[in-house]
DNA sequence: AAATAAAACTAATATGCGTTAGTTTTGTAA
DNA sequence: TTACAAAACTAACGCATATTAGTTTTATTT
């Protein structure tokens, strides 16, 4: 009956994803169900089989796009030239703008990496124990260079890590704070609380 | 065969509701079975039900005897004299010894509400809701006093919040860090980032 | 227009789930 | 020891799930 229309840039499977996405975020993804994203997208069930291996494969597509992203931008973050402050903070604005912009798929692999089956679980887990190790080192580094204050590197990189994915709350407010406020606030917050 | 044995102060509802809240965690509330809880407490799956109403039972006691304990505490710290500092400072420090000593049941009240059923569901994110509207009152009180920076006191609110609630990643390093350290190294960040 | 490939459909399978019914065992009190 | 209640057990129901098989429709190419 009615078919899939990707977008201009999008696979029909990207259609499924980024709806599954969506439905994962609002019933969990054990709870989400594929006659449910079948409605979704538009057809029956066993045609969304035409696009897509599986739903577990739904899942870790999204959690390595992002996992990838912030290793990316990572990469390039550590080969810049500057201080450690400001290292720092592109890498915090940039996990706001994730926020912001990739909304869903960040959520999902915030809350639903547990449903990964392996290997990718273990993978993911690897990825981001990396990532944090990353952001440690730098942490450690502005410390050195005496530009941060003598903290727990762990500590200072799991608050400023969590307060950022808290933003996940704040969709209810989008229409009472603009995302720039947002930003420089929760900046502002977090590097006071670092910065000598 | 194999009896439930509740501790001293535990009745045997109290033994099954925590082994329930640590297998939550584990698989999450759909993919957790009453099958695997009820190896968990020793039990064939149907004797559970001598015990409890519901799976679902389960998941709103967890859940609002968490919502309680924040209600109850910040119930008393607004009725205690003192700065708006030290106010938010010790409602801090409950945050986060909550995090640490009742780990299990704060980690499901804050993942795992979503499949609460109503009325539970609305009545959950109402209490949620008024308990960050007076954390924003305490904290524009402390504006207002020019104790604390002129910033968007929701923000801050979201900030300190989803720092807190971060801790639940801090399991994997307790070896590493004493719980003391943890504790002042997080509050000093967060307090940095808003006093004057 | 005919042929081929893509993607939809219907029907069905196997599995696991929460829960109920009915029965038997276990512990307690008379 | 007998009676009673609490709590375990086995068996089973009804339902929802992801996925497969086989078929038909739709779109594209020759």
């Amino acid at each position: 009956m009615a078919k899939i229309k990707p977008g201009k840039n999008a696979t029909k499977k990207d259609v499924i994803t980024q709806n599954a996405a969506a439905l994962f975020i609002k019933k969990g993804y054990s709870s989400a169900s594929m006659r449910e994203l079948a409605e979704a997208v538009g057809v029956e069930a066993p045609s969304l089989y035409n696009h897509i291996g599986s739903k577990s494969e739904l899942l870790h597509t999204i959690c390595f796009k992002v996992a990838n992203a912030f290793t990316s931008y990572l990469d390039t973050a550590e080969n810049t030239t500057g201080s450690s402050a400001t290292r720092l903070e592109n890498i915090i604005r940039f996990h706001i703008q994730m926020m912001l912009n990739n909304f869903d798929e960040v959520y999902v692999a915030n809350h639903e990496w547990k449903h990964l089956k392996e290997p990718y679980l273990s993978n993911f887990l690897i990825q981001r124990r990396g990532y944090e190790k990353r952001l440690i080192v730098l942490i450690e580094a502005g410390i050195q260079a005496k530009e941060f204050r003598n903290c727990n590197p762990y500590v200072a990189v799991l608050t400023i890590l969590s307060a950022v994915r808290g933003l996940e709350f704040w969709q209810q407010h989008k229409k009472s704070i603009s995302s720039r406020v947002l930003e420089d606030d929760m900046v502002n917050h977090l590097l006071k609380g670092i910065i000598k």
